[in-house]
DNA sequence: TTAGATTTTGAACAATGTTCAAAATTTGCG
DNA sequence: CGCAAATTTTGAACATTGTTCAAAATCTAA
C-alpha cells in the first residue's frame, strides 16, 4: 500500500505547509488581523481547501498555539542542565519572559485568547496537554526547590501558581499595552528583577 | 435657552441608555458575543442610532471599561480607613481579585481586549487615565509601605509593577481558563495566599 | 401652520467565517 | 493506454458582523 502512505504524507505535508503560512502571517500580524482568505492566500491554496484540512479557524489558531508550547517547552529544556534548583527556577523566569517578549503575538494566542481553550474544550479528551505539560515543568521545580530547604511555610503547587501568574502577569500587562502607566523603561525587566528578589528571601 | 439645555441633558441621557443595555448584554455574555444590533435591541433603538451617540465598537467598549475602572476605584476607596499600609495594600489585593472573580467578563474587557487601548491611543490626549489613576493608587500605597519601613532593598515603581502583574496574573489565568492545570480548588485565592504571605516577609 | 433643524431609521455595503455542489485531478484496473 | 470511480480542490453563495448615509420622522420656533 504504497500509494496510501505516500497519501497520507501528502495530507500531513499540506496541512503543515498551510500551518506554516498561517504561522508567519500571524506572527507579523496577530490573531485579530489574521482572516481564513488571508491564510488561503499564503499558502496558495483556495479557502475549501484550508477547510478540508482543519475544522474551523479555532482549529488553526489551537494548533498554531500547540507549536507556540512546543517551542516554550524546548526553551526550558536547557535548563535541565542547571543543577541548583533555586538557580534553574529563576533562570526559567528569564526564559519565560525572553519567549513572552519576542513573541507577543504568539504569547497573546497561549494566554489571553478563548479560542484553543474552546478548542480544547470541544475534543473528546477535553484536556489542555500544552499547558498541563508547561505547567508540571514549573511545579516539579518549585518541589525541588523546596526539597532543597527553599519556599518553608509555602503550599508548593499553589506557589506554583503563584510564580506562574506573576510572571505572567508582568508579560501580559505589558503585552495588552496596559504597562505604559509605569512610565518604567523595561517594565518587563524590572518587574522580573523585583520578583526573582523577592523568591531569592524565601 | 432652556430649550437646548434639556436637549443636552436628553442627548446624554439616551447615550447613558445605550451604555447601560450594552453592559447588561456584555457582562452576561462577554466581549466577543456582543454585537451592536445586539446592543440597538436591548435599548429599543436602530443601529443607526447607536452610531450617533458612540463613534464605533471601540468607543462603546472604551466607555464600558471605563465604567469597571470606576467600579474597581470606588472599591478601593474604601480602603482609605486602613490605617496600617502594609495592611492597606493586602486588602487591596483581596479587593482586587474579588473585583476580577465577580466581574470576569468586565476584567477581561479591562486588561486583555485591545480595543479599549486602541481607542485611548487614537483620541487627541492618548493617555489612558484610567489605567494611570489606578496605578497611581498602587504606587502610593506601596510608596507608604516602603516609607514605613517595608520592601528594602527594593525599587517603589517597578515593585508595584510587579504586584500588579502578579495579581493580575492570576486572575487573568484563571478568567482566561489557563487555571484549571493546576488542579487547584480555587487557584485564585490559593495563589493570593501564596503572594500576600511572601509579601509579608519584606 | 409650516419651514427649517434635529433625530431616527433601516436598507445597503464590505469584510468575515463557513458550507457544499461542482470542477479538476488522481487512482486503480481492464 | 483508456476510463470510471475516488479523491482533492475550488470558488460561488450564505449568514453574520461593523459601518455608512440618504431618506423618513419628529421636533422647534416664529
Amino acid at each position: 500500500m504504497g500509494v496510501a502512505e505516500r497519501k497520507a504524507k501528502e495530507k500531513e505535508e499540506l496541512r503543515n505547509h498551510i500551518l506554516a503560512a498561517a504561522m508567519r502571517l500571524f506572527a507579523e500580524k496577530g490573531v485579530d488581523n489574521v482572516t481564513i482568505r488571508n491564510i488561503a492566500d499564503a499558502a496558495e491554496y483556495s479557502v475549501g481547501t484550508v477547510y478540508v484540512y482543519f475544522k474551523d479557524k479555532s482549529a488553526i489558531l489551537h494548533a498554531l498555539h500547540t507549536q507556540g508550547f512546543s517551542d516554550l517547552r524546548s526553551r526550558f529544556q536547557i535548563l535541565t542542565y542547571v543543577a541548583d534548583p533555586m538557580e534553574r527556577l529563576k533562570a526559567s523566569g528569564h526564559v519565560y519572559v525572553q519567549f513572552a517578549v519576542e513573541n507577543p503575538h504568539m504569547y497573546q494566542l497561549m494566554f489571553s485568547v478563548a479560542d484553543p481553550i474552546d478548542h480544547v474544550e470541544c475534543a473528546p479528551d477535553g484536556k489542555w496537554h500544552e499547558g498541563q505539560s508547561t505547567f508540571n515543568f514549573l511545579r516539579d521545580m518549585v518541589q525541588a526547590c523546596v526539597d532543597a530547604g527553599h519556599f518553608s511555610g509555602h503550599q508548593p503547587v499553589a506557589l506554583a501558581y503563584l510564580i506562574w501568574g506573576a510572571v505572567h502577569g508582568i508579560c501580559s500587562l505589558s503585552i495588552m499595552k496596559r504597562a505604559s502607566v509605569t512610565e518604567l523603561n523595561n517594565p518587563v525587566g524590572e518587574g522580573l528583577t523585583e520578583f526573582l528578589r523577592m523568591l531569592d528571601r524565601l
